[in-house]
DNA sequence: ATGAAAGCGCTAACAT
DNA sequence: ATGTTAGCGCTTTCAT
């Protein structure tokens, strides 16, 4: 965007080569003469000579960038994990489009179709669709899901979730519990349903009968766990735990047995999930899951090279491991 | 990406009319029948044809993408003001790098030459550098700042920062406080500065003197927020309010109030900046200055559109109003 | 080791 | 109203 961009052509001159020799000299691609190399380079810093990424990707059909589609940027878990594939990526020299699709599967797929068009070179996806990847498999765009995965997903990069929840069940029953109510999200994500597994096993496990009254479904939100909490307490309905299968969750609870006057842990024992510093910083610090969003952002960014280069000859699925983050409320 | 991409070559063929005309209809740029229009519009439709971003890009030298720089997208602040921004552009069809500089200068700068290299039309740019814009007046890049001002920043965005400084100091002198420590960011930020100003303007109308001593900079973040208060305390220091000059450092504030048995808001009254959701769920929901982001991100594509489409005149310097938030802490 | 030239997909003169 | 064509900046055969 300069007044005057330099290009190949204004370096040749300048060198006294041909615009075939830079383009090796800048890409490495050797057939030229050390004197030569240092002859181009020279011109090319004197004269702060960049590549029009534009006219590369139109030659080589392939952009040095990649999309990231996220469900809400605003959410600290998936913000960290973002960060790190910006980070881990960075070194390869790639830039990231990010967009946010409001846990809405309309604008997902405007998005992808929006990153298609523009040249990606592929997509890291933390997707709210259950089902399918229908239309990534027509296009051959290397696609890595992240924390939820749509049924069929070639490259998969999640938390231990199953191990998550039978780590936060475990927990509560360990310090007592033996009514422990599951406050999740009602959308069909798949880490729902691999933590509530694991919440199912920690039971068996521990010969403790799951109380199917006691599951309290709802939207992840804060508002509405406070609400379906406040219920259970109105109800009347005993427990003497709760494991909410996100922190936002984990914290309406927190919220709604507090203004009812129940203690925590004393008479009722809280886990939560992710890990997000509100879990931390509230009246009663929470218990919770860790996931390793560092970890995470890395792996996935590994993989879609993989994919990216051509490497991966069969399905890549990662799952990297969660920890136990022991607080107040247990 | 598809196997068989096809091309506005293909389509012209299909629609029996020249690459012109396709070009044509596509970009609504008239010269062609109702009938033609139809005939093309179909074929594209049929074939699911989209044009290459990448020649576009090189043969119209724009490229339908901006540049957004924050320090930190996992700080929720500045997430929320990149997903307002994100909505704000997504009807001119424009995808959004992002590019996280985790404050750090150097990283700014590689990424600004990126975004660049990346051909972006535009730049929102949310700068740790507290001086000059030197190398964006370089190349004509269009850039606007927001949340943080660096000197002769042609276009600018930002909070009404001293009048949040203001009201958040008014808040605590009408509820009697006479002695009201300053917490803020050391750093030479045009943000922290006008807060301060408002802070020092406030005790001027209320006809309360500013004690210096009072004063207790150091970075923004909790931990170092904690450990000042917990200093002042221990020195025996009198105080009855603190205004820190963001949520996270309120935090720090409350916590190591607390710690000390001093009660919020009863002994000292506390007031943040910015409204991030943490400071409303803490054990003493916080009073603090609400920025709106979503406007900050509005106005924000809307500068930098005009700048982009060349019609800004002159220096463009937008502020957006701020807003008192009353919890408990005051 | 180096150069000439074709062509990626598109837009925008310039014809007609 | 429509077509022909040059050329954006680059990589990559194919020569030499």
């Amino acid at each position: 965007m300069d007044n005057k961009k330099v290009s190949v052509k204004d370096i040749a001159r300048l060198a006294n080569v041909s615009i075939a020799t830079v383009s090796r000299v800048l890409n490495k691609n050797g057939r030229y003469s050390a004197e030569t190399e240092q002859r181009v380079l020279d011109i090319v810093k004197q004269y702060g000579y960049t590549p029009n990424a534009s006219a590369k990707s139109l030659r080589t059909n392939r952009s040095q960038s990649i999309g990231v589609i996220v469900p809400d940027i605003t959410n600290e878990f998936f913000a960290k994990i973002v960060r790190s594939i910006e980070n881990s990526i960075l070194p390869y020299n790639y830039s990231v489009f990010i967009c946010d699709s409001h846990e809405d599967a309309r604008l997902e797929n405007q998005h992808l179709a929006n990153l298609i068009a523009k040249n990606v070179d592929g997509v890291i996806y933390i997707s709210g669709k259950s089902d399918v990847a229908a239309q990534d498999e027509e296009n051959d765009l290397p696609v890595v899901y992240i924390d939820r995965m749509p049924e069929h997903a070639y490259a998969t990069v999640q938390s231990d979730n199953e191990y998550g929840g039978y780590l936060a069940t475990e927990e509560l029953l360990r310090k007592g519990c033996k009514r422990i109510v599951l406050l999740s999200d009602m959308r069909p994500l798949s880490s729902v349903s691999q933590r509530t597994m694991g919440y199912i096993k920690a039971h068996e496990k521990y010969g403790v009968t799951v109380i199917n009254d006691l599951k309290a479904d709802g939207g992840a939100s804060y508002h509405i766990a406070k609400q379906k909490t406040a219920e259970l307490v109105e109800k009347g309905v005993t427990f003497d735990g709760i494991f909410a299968t996100n922190d936002m969750m984990a914290l309406g609870a927190l919220h709604a047995l507090l203004e009812h006057k129940i203690e925590v842990p004393g008479q009722v024992k809280l886990v939560g999930f992710d890990d997000i510093s509100l879990s931390g910083f509230c009246e009663v610090p929470i218990t919770t899951i860790t996931q390793n969003t560092e970890r995470i952002g890395e792996r996935a960014v590994k993989v879609l090279m993989k994919l990216m280069l051509g490497e991966a000859n069969d399905a890549q699925h990662y799952v990297v491991p969660v920890s136990l983050n022991v607080r107040k409320s247990t």
